[in-house]
DNA sequence: ATATAGTTTAACCAAATAGTTAACGCAAAG
DNA sequence: CTTTGCGTTAACTATTTGGTTAAACTATAT
């Protein structure tokens, strides 16, 4: 093939750049021109590489769903024990959202944009991520060795905690007079300090 | 004045209107012709009564923050006592976001996608709200009624368990299979959940 | 009845924007 | 050296979309 590494670094460079504007603009704010811009490159490469718009979208959504999910999967698959897994959860969520401070916005944002063509176009076999975790702490609160809480409850305050100051990052920045820095470091703080607050609740 | 009863109808019509299409599908995403159509109006009516589109997002935009601050303050400017202060906030709160669900995402997302323009025609003297609390906390932590915690970190733990769910509302019922009707339930035990989480966590 | 002034509408305009095309460039194969 | 075919570009097209205008309508005051 001719120009192979040309052509991989153009599709790359798209790719980039098309994630780079989706992120900070949305689906409905992001311009073609913006992302060709952005990738150095004429606007018809974006339709010769990705045909429209949508499909072009749908890489980035699908790359950011991607990111978003499975290390969640991953870690409540894992055999080590419940409170130990909720730190390591929160602590490397955490650290995934620090790399991608606008993922959790683009992803709930395009979500509650468009649900039914997320549902039926991304959402496959999802389901059962929570009932895992949920199924674990049931067992735990039966076996004693915590309090008594509804399950789903635990779950998401464990998930707002983590992902939410992501959400209102700048508006957080605003009211604590934060810096990029700032920021940063008090993510770091409660990589540690949201599981101990969740434990302290919750332990017997 | 002729018309004035058609004129204020109008006139509102177009503000609930706007509201729906802004809230739905947020400033980049809304478009005149379906504020018209939802209004049941002539597009250039829209620009009779506010003058662009630009306009009618800000009338939406102050009316939105108007909902979605305030009750904070009035709740703790209050003289209660701190752990009734936290059940009052997350009750008032998550009840003021179960009448408007579209509320907290969109005011989060439109200040993340134009935090300038946010900062500076909206942000005043808003930066005191956080800090009240903040001093409140410390307080308590200081005369030993309530265990040594960063009062950052338990404020947006607060602020995070009430508002996230909201955020995260199709996902969160597609991953559990619940209804509308269950959401609401559900939202409606966080009320009480939530400042029982806290409390069993920060309480000596 | 007629004039007046605010309200409403259909038609129109200009800018923005996603998408297309035809020609050009260029490296490899023959 | 010429041919081949992918990669690239500038220019173009079609559609969407925010915004405008001039005429028509309507209720009220005189």
């Amino acid at each position: 093939m001719v120009n192979k590494e040309v052509n991989d670094n153009t599709r790359e460079r798209i790719l980039i750049a098309a994630k780079k504007v989706f992120l900070l603009k949305g689906m409905a704010g992001a311009r073609m021109q913006d992302i060709a811009d952005e990738a150095g490159i004429n606007k018809a490469m974006l339709h010769y590489y990705y045909r429209s718009k949508e499909k072009l979208f749908e890489m980035i959504f699908e790359e950011a769903l991607a990111q978003f999910f499975p290390k969640i999967v991953d870690i409540i698959d894992s055999g080590i024990p419940l409170f130990e897994k909720i730190a390591l959860f929160c602590s490397e969520y955490i650290d995934m959202m620090l790399k991608n401070t606008y993922l959790p916005l683009f992803v709930l944002n395009e979500v509650n944009k468009q649900p039914e063509y997320f549902k039926e176009r991304f959402w496959k076999g999802k389901n059962s991520l929570f009932e895992k975790f949920a199924a674990e702490i049931a067992a735990e609160i039966k076996g004693r060795r915590m309090k008594n809480i509804n399950p789903a409850h635990l779950f998401i305050n464990m998930i707002s905690m983590c992902i939410f100051p992501f959400i209102a990052k700048p508006l957080w920045m605003m009211s604590t007079n934060m810096d990029e820095l700032q920021f940063r470091g008090f993510m770091e703080q409660r990589k540690t300090e949201i599981p101990k607050f969740i434990i302290e609740s919750i332990k017997k």
